[in-house]
DNA sequence: ATGAATGCCTA
DNA sequence: GTAGGCATTCATT
């Protein structure tokens, strides 16, 4: 018989959660009046704690206002001092968080003398002793003194209801230090929010480095001789205040409460009472969710457990050669996943690998030698795991030649829902799989290997059950199959190559820029009569508005005051000579800031920038670029274009670029059948001019510049789902103008409009949109009540189709073009993609062809009414391109 | 330190 | 007015 499943107690800081919603939500209220930000956040995390920790048991604790810190203040009567009293508005709205409390069941714990700290490690610890595992909900760092095997931490982190387990391990990760020593930590380094002194003159820094070498606040005591005179002699004179500080951080677990099981019973809610509640404060986005999340709780405690819980028995663990003699991994698949480590966290270190789900793998990369790595790796079976990309760089590194993809759990989560906020395995797995095991992400190697078995199990019930799902809507398997799966390697590959920077050019170009820099700064004070911080938009707004008195008729009004946002200073242009330095000292600044300074910093030490290509994160399919983004490197002013002249070729080599020409309005065209603008694509017409001559009724040599110019934007506009409104601001035309330009394009364009009539009736109907290929993107907002929110979601919507066939397009596109250059310029790399264009590094005798051949790759790459285009360019660096 | 607000770079 | 990432300032912890 298994043993039964021990009682989970959550255990919430009331005031903490409370505090968190009440500043986030500042200025909720209901319709008459009643402020509801702090109730709002409490209700919202205390369902994402059924959700997630599905507690058995609940208790909230509860500082008691003014006598609850007595105790320590007879320590120390500075404790907590300096802090603002709560504001009025909040005292009100905690007799509404009693009755939330009341019906959720749910009993609140107070005591005088004692912070909810103290409440919480002494309930913890009873809870302990009955043999109940205990969870502690809270923003505060302090609780992690508490963790054990038997209690955990989960921190509440951005956003109101997003929260998260607070490992031991995590915390080591971050501080460096264990999180046994965190108490000496804060008696070190004080506590300025508590106005704990700790010892004056030493920091953090110092701190941690003090006990990562002596572990103790007093063994630093006991080898005081050890250290360096001054900080030697911080310690001697603050060593009261070290402890003091000490015993105060300290929570209290003797204070005088019984946890009473029966009171703290989570499945006492009245659910009634609560969506009675619920739909008073008139939360009811919250009240949506109730039903879903108290049934989601009853069906846990009859369903099985879906995971496979058969631990693999034989799990083994290599690190050296002769373990290898033998073993193999022949079968249909193998379960792949990687650890890496290091300052970037780019050194591999293992690798597990499982093929029959009997026998688990565990490479310790750095005790093998290539050649037996390699060879045990070659010919591998097609690839199952979660993020497979960082895998496939692993096994590319060591020279493999790395195996198709069979899954990617986390890919085929997010083609299965766009929305989820799960991303790592562990969340997946609690999402999906009812997993409440451990946090699998973790900072030591040891504990890594314990837990590969259960990573290996959770990869292959989620495949399971992802399997299953994609194969329930109709385009999701050959979604998978023909793009998803084969870009993940390419990509793999163009992040290992990386683009080579010319960083000295960059250098120069920094000190050059300086004196401009400089120069219009001095220009600004000199307008302003004065210095101030120009990157502050509160300041320079006070400088244009008050003191310089510039009309502030039409500028827009931001949440802190008037915006000086460029669009907004475009209307001051003439007024005064500040605001053009200003608009200079902004590009300038930005390039410099953004660009400049930063991308030297992360070449590797070939001098070359590897980015990270992101599948899971734009709604579209689109790519996303992270550390850095290198889909967003300027290109449109002159100064920005000289940023691309530092990335170069390689010695030998030339850089092409292939860019699609008016991707997105093609495909318009074809997704809504419009047959006037695929023929003028067809007959190869300046989109734009033709539209303007069409529109304005003149032969096109008739149109102007600022006519072409209107018929761009509204073509752009178009795709974004723009109102009359917004093409009046955008071309400067008067509104009625701007109607009458519309009604005339609608009539030019009707296919065009009723098509964006269709994206919306079935957005509405399905709950959904989607692309050419069948990638879904989930609407949810489509049918919001609130009318910003509503009108976001049409023209998300109308936008996703045309943006996300365009993704898939230009996946397709990069597959076929990696299977041509593999085959054919094994010594050619593609190294960027930005949305409708790649950037190819390849040999220089062989560039032209190469480049030709990209560019019918992509003409080609999809059969579809209208024609593709695409421009091909080949230089020794970006900008010329 | 952290997150919101502001602003700006790309397709 | 779609889709992103990131730097800076400033208030809050």
């Amino acid at each position: 018989m298994p043993e039964a499943k021990p009682k989970k107690l959550a255990i919430i800081d009331g005031k903490s959660v409370f505090y968190r919603g009440y500043y986030a939500m500042p200025n909720l209220a209901t319709d008459d009046g009643v402020p509801t930000g702090g109730v709002f956040g409490f209700a919202t995390m205390a369902l994402e704690v059924i959700r997630r920790l599905k507690p058995d048991y609940v208790a909230v604790a509860w500082d008691k206002p003014k006598t609850n810190i007595r105790k320590r203040l007879e320590l120390y009567p500075e404790y907590k001092a300096g802090r603002k009293p709560a504001p009025a508005d909040f005292h009100d709205q905690i007799p509404i968080l009693h009755q939330l409390l009341a019906a959720f069941g749910w009993p609140l714990y107070e005591l005088d003398d004692y912070e909810a700290d103290d409440i919480m490690g002494t309930l913890a610890i009873q809870a302990t002793a009955m043999g109940i595992e205990t969870m502690l909900v809270t923003s505060d760092l302090d609780m992690l003194q508490l963790i054990d095997s038997h209690v955990h931490v989960y921190a509440l982190k951005t956003g109101l209801s997003h929260i998260e387990l607070y490992s031991p391990a995590s915390f080591e990760a971050k501080y460096g230090i264990n999180v046994h020593q965190f108490l000496d930590l804060k008696a070190l380094k004080g506590d300025s929010s508590d106005n704990l002194p700790g010892v004056p003159g030493i920091g953090e820094k110092t701190a941690i480095n003090l006990l990562k070498q002596y572990n103790t606040l007093d063994n630093i005591y006991k080898n005081l001789e050890l250290l360096p005179e001054s900080i030697k002699h911080k310690l001697i004179a603050g060593k009261d205040k070290a402890y003091l500080s000490k015993k105060l951080a300290s929570i209290w677990t003797d204070a005088p409460i019984k946890l009473k099981l029966d009171e703290t019973d989570g499945s006492r809610a009245d659910v009634g009472e609560l969506a009675r509640l619920l739909q008073k404060l008139q939360f009811r986005s919250l009240l949506r969710q109730l039903p879903e999340v108290l049934s989601a709780k009853m069906a846990d405690s009859q369903i099985e457990y879906s995971i496979n819980h058969k631990i693999p028995g034989n799990c083994i663990l290599i690190d050296n050669d002769r373990q290898l003699n033998g073993l193999e991994l022949a079968g249909g698949e193998v379960v792949i996943a990687s650890r890496t480590a290091g300052e970037d966290g780019k050194q591999p270190k293992y690798l597990v690998l499982s093929t029959d789900n009997k026998s688990i793998y565990v490479l310790n990369l750095g005790k093998l030698s290539r050649v037996a790595l390699t060879s045990f790796l070659s010919g591998l079976p097609p690839l199952v795991g979660h993020n497979l990309k960082s895998s496939i760089k692993l096994l590319i590194s060591l020279g493999l030649n790395p195996p198709p993809v069979a899954h990617d759990t986390l890919i085929a989560g997010f083609v299965l829902n766009s929305l989820r906020r799960e991303q790592t395995l562990t969340e997946m797995a609690q999402a999906d799989l009812n997993y409440q095991g451990k946090q699998l992400e973790v900072a030591g190697d040891d504990e890594f290997v314990s837990l590969c078995p259960i990573i290996i199990n959770l990869i292959t019930s989620l495949k399971q059950k992802q399997i299953k799902q994609l194969a329930e809507v109709k385009a999701f398997p050959r979604l998978v199959r023909t793009i998803e799966w084969p870009i993940i390697p390419i990509l793999a590959r163009m992040e290992l190559a990386g683009i080579e920077l010319d960083t000295e050019y960059l250098n120069r170009f920094s000190a050059e820029i300086d004196d401009l820099l400089s120069d219009v700064e001095q220009e600004i004070y000199g307008y302003a009569d004065q210095e101030f911080n120009i990157g502050s938009p509160s300041q320079l707004a006070n400088i244009l508005f008050d003191k310089l008195k510039l009309d502030i008729t039409g500028i827009k009004r931001g949440k802190s005051g008037f915006s000086t946002a460029a669009s907004e200073l475009d209307k001051l242009r003439g007024l005064h000579p500040i605001i053009d330095a200003i608009s200079r000292y902004r590009e300038i600044a930005k390039l410099k800031n953004t660009y400049v300074d930063t991308l030297p910093k992360q070449v590797d030490e070939h001098n070359r920038l590897h980015t990270t290509f992101n599948l899971t994160i734009a709604q579209t399919g689109r790519l996303s670029s992270t550390d850095p983004n290198l889909q967003n490197i300027p290109i449109r002013t002159d100064l920005g274009r000289r940023i691309r002249t530092a990335f170069i070729a390689g010695k030998g080599k030339r850089l092409i670029s292939a860019d699609y020409s008016q991707f997105e309005l093609r495909l318009a065209a074809v997704l809504a059948k419009d047959r006037g603008l695929i023929d003028m694509f067809n007959r190869g017409a300046d989109i734009h001019l033709a539209t303007a001559a069409e529109v304005y009724g003149r032969k096109p040599e008739d149109v102007t510049k600022q006519m072409r110019s209107t018929a761009k934007t509204i073509n752009f506009g178009i795709l974004y789902g723009m109102s009359p409104h917004g093409l009046s601001i955008a071309t400067g035309m008067t509104r009625e103008q701007a109607a009458a330009f519309i009604d005339k394009y609608k009539a030019l364009r009707q296919p065009l409009f009723d098509y964006m009539d269709r994206v919306l009736k079935r957005a509405r109907e399905q709950g959904y949109v989607e692309t050419l290929f069948g990638r879904r993107r989930p609407m949810p907002d489509i049918h919001s009540r609130n009318f910003a929110i509503r009108s976001a979601a049409e023209r998300a919507a109308i936008n996703m189709p045309i943006q996300g066939t365009e993704a898939d397009l230009m996946k397709l596109a990069m597959i076929k073009c990696e299977q041509m250059l593999v085959a054919q310029h094994n010594d050619c790399r593609q190294l960027l993609q930005i949305h409708d264009s790649i950037l190819v590094e390849c040999p220089t005798e062989v560039a032209e062809m190469v480049a030709k051949k990209l560019q019918t790759i992509m003409q080609d790459v999809y059969e579809l009414p209208v024609r593709l285009d695409v421009d091909i360019a080949i230089g020794d660096n970006w900008g010329q391109l």
